[in-house]
DNA sequence: CCTTGACTCTCCCCCCACGGGAGGTTGTAT
DNA sequence: ATACAACCTCCCGTGGGGGGAGAGTCAAGG
């Protein structure tokens, strides 16, 4: 029968830890005075002190660990619950070596430029959408006015108003522009002349970089993306998506500082 | 302007957490209305949630984020406390990859024996402490006993109590059996006959296992604690420790149940 | 204009495995 | 008798929010 520092010093265990062991069950002195509080261990609980300890240190919890004492250690359940650990603490340490890799790109990006981007690089989920579009091949980025009006005219006329912020999709740039203007809605929309409604796939992951500035410097949010997916190890898997948050007070004026614009590109790793 | 909800859709942050930003001063809102406590965003704040998002992402704490994005980012910060993240992600690996080590050899041990060992093997410090000893050649293990007396005389006689448990430390076995009896002592003894006072130095790392049961059957300890270092890659680096923490109620007596005994190794890696 | 349902607000408790400390009792050594 | 070390309980804090209660607010449809 012994004191709780003394147990405390006996196993390297903190007096803290030891009340705290009692209170959830996990080691109950083996007497405690009833006038006084005190708490009295006896020497032969260190084994089941130090099986606690043991299994604390594979990284069970401590709940998990009174589950195991109470119906004394069943050997399958256990194994169960190391396994499932080790999955666990594999899918971890994944994540961990990928953050660790994230931070080394970060590092390699502040040493060869020796300043910040203004573009930050997040990946997020997108779900999917109804969209209604105008699809067509467009001599160049700038010039999508006719397919938006084309587009903006027709839901006019059915007065569907959107549920979002409009976009265009880039199937593809080589050899020529293939663009899609798209209108969020709630609901799908009869089809009428170039217009077409469908549910746009959602995307597991896109890189997304926000451009907050003039539009005609959009490029440099174009570079700081492809450099970012580049140097991460990503790979862009569909189209990419322009979304215009804030559209300038003149319509389409190239030069308003306000802009503010998002763009996604869908990857995988 | 939008409401907390629409820009919550749009960075893929939830509400609650746009809230805990405004608290933390990371992101408050453009504007708040007075009257109903409504939290007004820009679009043109997007940029600056990806930014914390980032560094979120790299690991960074809110508070290290916030100091960041308060001094305008500061290059070389950004560069010293992404370093010394680095430092602490790769820490943090190493400890999860000797997790994972130990969970399959755990594993492995459960596979083979398909039985629960009934002793558990712990990592603990070892403090310094003053101790009066004995120390000599014995033919066997249990004959020890005349070791013990000579130390415990003399003791006696200095009117010296011993200050905690007593042990055996084992500084080879072969080709001879090298003991030295130990007790712990508040100050140091004057040596008198064959007893040695000094400081034992104390331990980095111990494999620790108790055996609670008759003295006769303390081999299975030390077979499951060898058994044990050699599995988790340890090697046993200086002379093991066998202290007697609940002695024999009649002296000597090696098959008393109760008795509880601790087999300390020192190792490392 | 009114109602309904979807948003939004603040405030409070919860997570995990303890650590720190206040404020009060008890045990032990001089 | 008097220190003073050890022990007790109770409460708060950690980090990054999640869950929910209860009340107020906004926009669209009837």
């Amino acid at each position: 029968m012994i004191k709780i520092g003394d147990f405390s010093k006996l196993s390297q265990v903190t007096v803290k830890t030891l009340r705290y062991y009692d209170e959830m069950g996990l080691l109950h002195p083996l007497e405690i005075d009833r006038f006084t509080g005190y708490r009295y261990y006896s020497f032969d609980q260190l084994p089941r002190l130090n099986r606690i300890l043991a299994l604390k240190d594979l990284g069970l919890s401590l709940e998990q660990i009174g589950q195991l004492l109470e119906k004394g250690l069943p050997v399958e359940q256990l194994r169960g619950m190391l396994r499932l650990k080790q999955a666990e603490l594999q899918q971890q340490l994944d994540a961990e070596q990928e953050r660790l890799a994230r931070v080394a790109a970060r590092l390699r990006q502040i040493e060869q430029e020796d300043e910040l981007s203004t573009y930050d690089v997040v990946i997020k989920k997108v779900e999917p959408m109804l969209v209604a579009s105008v699809r067509d091949i467009i001599p160049a980025y700038p010039e999508q006015g006719h397919l938006w009006e084309e587009l903006e005219k027709d839901l006019g006329q059915q007065k569907v108003t959107p549920c979002g912020p409009c976009f265009t999709l880039y199937h593809a740039d080589e050899p020529e522009i293939d663009a899609e203007v798209c209108e969020p809605v709630a609901g799908l929309v009869a089809a009428g002349g170039r217009v077409r409604s469908r549910e746009l796939a959602g995307l597991e992951a896109a890189a997304s970089v926000i451009h907050h500035g003039p539009f005609v410097t959009i490029g440099e949010a174009y570079t700081a993306i492809l450099k970012w997916i580049e140097a991460n190890g990503y790979r862009c898997i569909g189209p990419v998506r322009e979304i215009y948050l804030q559209i300038p007070k003149r319509p389409g004026d190239q030069n308003d500082p306000s802009t503010v614009t998002e763009i996604q590109f869908p990857v995988e790793k």
